[in-house]
DNA sequence: GGCCTCGTGGACCCTGCAGTCCACTTTCTG
DNA sequence: CAGAAAGTGGACTGCAGGGTCCACGAGGCC
């Protein structure tokens, strides 16, 4: 009994991750509150991890972070469930501006986007790969979507559904994203989700629905 | 003539500039280049100016950044001259958005915005300032603008003009900013201004102008 | 000419941090 | 149990960078 307590049993749940995985973790966070410029100190403390075996898994700051990234990457999914394909193309839009303001433009998000932004500089081609892997992921397979709801006349993107995922990700992004990059934060009520959610769905089909006044 | 040259003649237009104005040029452009972390050698160097008349003008790398920031607010100011009042909101719309691909999302001002995104984490009432003095008052014009047009029956906002302004600006701004923050450099041609300067005008026109088809 | 101000450049101090080393302990494994 | 493998903590090195100091030069003012 006294082994096991002096083990297992006492263990917090981040100790009981590989030290690999909790370092993963630890840099992320600590990267993502402070950017690039934490020391690995720091981020050794955060990990529960004394720093050599921080060095032992990860060569230099710059693998670390390097890995980070990459390990962040395969969390980063877009957020596009195909699931519901017959449904009015104004509930699935609403439902992904619902989704994005529940998921992707907290706290969390962002600044991990503002942590991207400044290691973009650092290394450049870092940004592209984020790039590759979050935006465009989005964008491509909303356009996809677009097209096929153009074919099936209920969306009329004038023949470039590219052109119109991107600004509809912009709708729904817009000024939200640009205040949180500056690090001016505002909690959003369920309510005013909604609200937006339902604006930015019907403005777009306002916009590129298939009843259109003019050509 | 001898004394005439060795003072006045040679020297490279910079140089006649006072050492403060000249400081404040140089960090700027060092900061919006390499980010807040540039050593400040080489910013005294960029400027042509000793380490020590550079912690003379400011005492501080802090006081150094907050001046040139200040200066630089000055500067920024919102691109809505009012001067076309009468003309069709279409044109209006088109016209901002032709200002803004044309000086405000340059390689230049996207790394000045991305070098603000960085130090907001450094230094975070600098975001709200950069904000207050930019993009707010980008959204408050837009927004009076449209209210104006709203009050003429020309522009049916739902009776919300600040909603309807941010979304034209994010529609404007959308992906281009995004690929730029991250450092993906695309030049866009005259041509494409002016295609996507026209289609964000159309599309907004659709959600938002007089002749709406739903309620 | 003599003083004063401003600037120069280069040496210098000190702190913080990436990265290394090492002696010791723990844990896994045969 | 013995030995290997991995981890620990703390001292240490080297360097970059913020900030200071100082001896010197050049122009303006009386």
């Amino acid at each position: 009994m006294s082994r096991q307590s002096s083990t297992a049993a006492q263990l917090t749940p981040s100790q009981l991750l590989s030290a690999r995985a909790r370092i993963l973790e630890a840099a992320a966070e600590m990267f993502r509150t402070h950017g690039y410029d934490v020391s690995m100190d720091v981020i050794a403390t955060a990990a529960n991890v004394s720093k050599q075996t921080l060095y032992n898994q990860f060569g230099s700051k710059e693998d670390l972070f390097k890995a980070m990234i990459a390990d962040r990457a395969a969390v980063m999914r877009a957020p596009l469930n195909a699931s519901a394909l017959e449904r009015h193309p104004r509930d699935m839009l609403a439902d992904i501006a619902r989704q994005y303001y529940q998921h992707a433009c907290g706290e969390h998000e962002v600044g991990y986007y503002r942590m991207m932004i400044g290691a973009s500089q650092q290394f450049p081609d870092m940004g592209r790969a984020y790039y590759e892997a979050g935006p465009k992921q989005m964008v491509e397979a909303l356009a996809q979507w677009m097209a096929r709801e153009e074919r099936l006349g209920r969306l009329d993107t004038g023949g470039d559904p590219v052109m119109a995922a991107e600004h509809y990700l912009s709708l729904v992004a817009g000024q939200i994203e640009a205040r949180g990059l500056l690090g001016l934060w505002t909690e959003m009520s369920p309510a005013e989700m909604e609200r937006r959610a339902r604006f930015c769905a019907d403005i777009f089909m306002r916009a590129f629905g298939p009843h259109r006044l003019m050509g």
